[in-house]
DNA sequence: ATAGACACGTGAGTC
DNA sequence: TGACTCACGTGTCTA
């Protein structure tokens, strides 16, 4: 018959096939065809399993990554609370801080007095001062003197007790 | 014989696979059996590829928003090329752009001269400048006014601009 | 020898 | 009608 010859082919190609899945499946039990095939469900579904795992670990960063770079380090904590662009950064450089606090204008009467006011209540010492507004915005970079103890270690908790008295009444 | 039976067996089992991997597999050309195998490597490569894409993007994802939340918007492209601690960041507010450039000292002669070289090389118009000095940190915050078009929509890429005409020669 | 897995040829069904 | 896929029973091989 000329159906013989047909079908070892088609087996033949069937096998190939076979190999081909052995060759994409990387964990494999047992050289068994049916193992071959439950192996490649699982994996399949591991697949898809740590693909969801990353897209939504990945749009979570990125959402987080938005809200820094977007207002090229904005405040998480200022975005959550405020819903508005209020930015305070802390950075310490030996002895002295350099703070940096975006403000828009209509968020608050003198922004600039009132960070002023922050400052002198948690008894920081102003080296320099740079205030300028541009358009809705008010920018503050201020170098001052760290006290001996308490803010040396915690960049953070310097940054969040200046901008909790920012927001607070 | 009773071998029949359990060729019987073997081949129900091995189908019951072949449709638990169909199940597995959402784009099927065929309802062939070869189709299917060949449509599940294709299908598997295609999760490979796509998980490595999304572990690469997350990567460099999280690298960057290790970076900025780091240094408080510390430069990933700076740090790479420097070792040091370069910072440029851009923003856009309206027709204007901040520019903040934060330069060790030590890192070249008068960064305010050569960051104004930069800026006039890209034809940005500054419309307000302040500069200082706080230990071995120059801080650079400059308002200009952003050319009608070109980086108009991509702070990102003015913001390499600088950086690379800064640490070039 | 006993069980499991495979390839083979064959008949049957489909387009 | 071929061209195609499939299920079946059978012989063979290995552990």
């Amino acid at each position: 018959m000329d159906n013989v010859e047909a079908e070892r082919q088609r087996r033949q190609n069937l096998n190939r096939r076979f190999y081909e899945l052995r060759s994409a499946v990387p964990k494999i039990s047992k050289m068994d065809k049916a193992s071959l095939l439950s192996d490649a469900v699982t994996y399949i579904n591991e697949l898809k399993a740590k693909n969801k795992e990353l897209e939504s670990k990945l749009q979570h960063v990125q959402n987080l990554s938005n809200c820094v770079t977007h207002g090229a380090a904005a405040d998480h904590y200022a975005k959550a609370n405020t819903g508005m662009g209020l930015v305070v950064e802390v950075k310490f450089v030996g002895s002295e801080a350099l703070i940096r606090v975006e403000c828009p204008n209509m968020m608050m009467n003198h922004p600039a007095a009132r960070l002023m006011d922050v400052l002198r209540d948690l008894q920081l010492q102003i080296h320099h001062a740079s205030i300028s507004s541009v358009k809705h915005l008010m920018l503050h970079d201020i170098v001052v003197g760290v006290p001996e103890q308490g803010f040396m270690t915690m960049e953070e908790a310097m940054r969040i007790a200046i901008l909790r008295r920012l927001l607070s009444n």
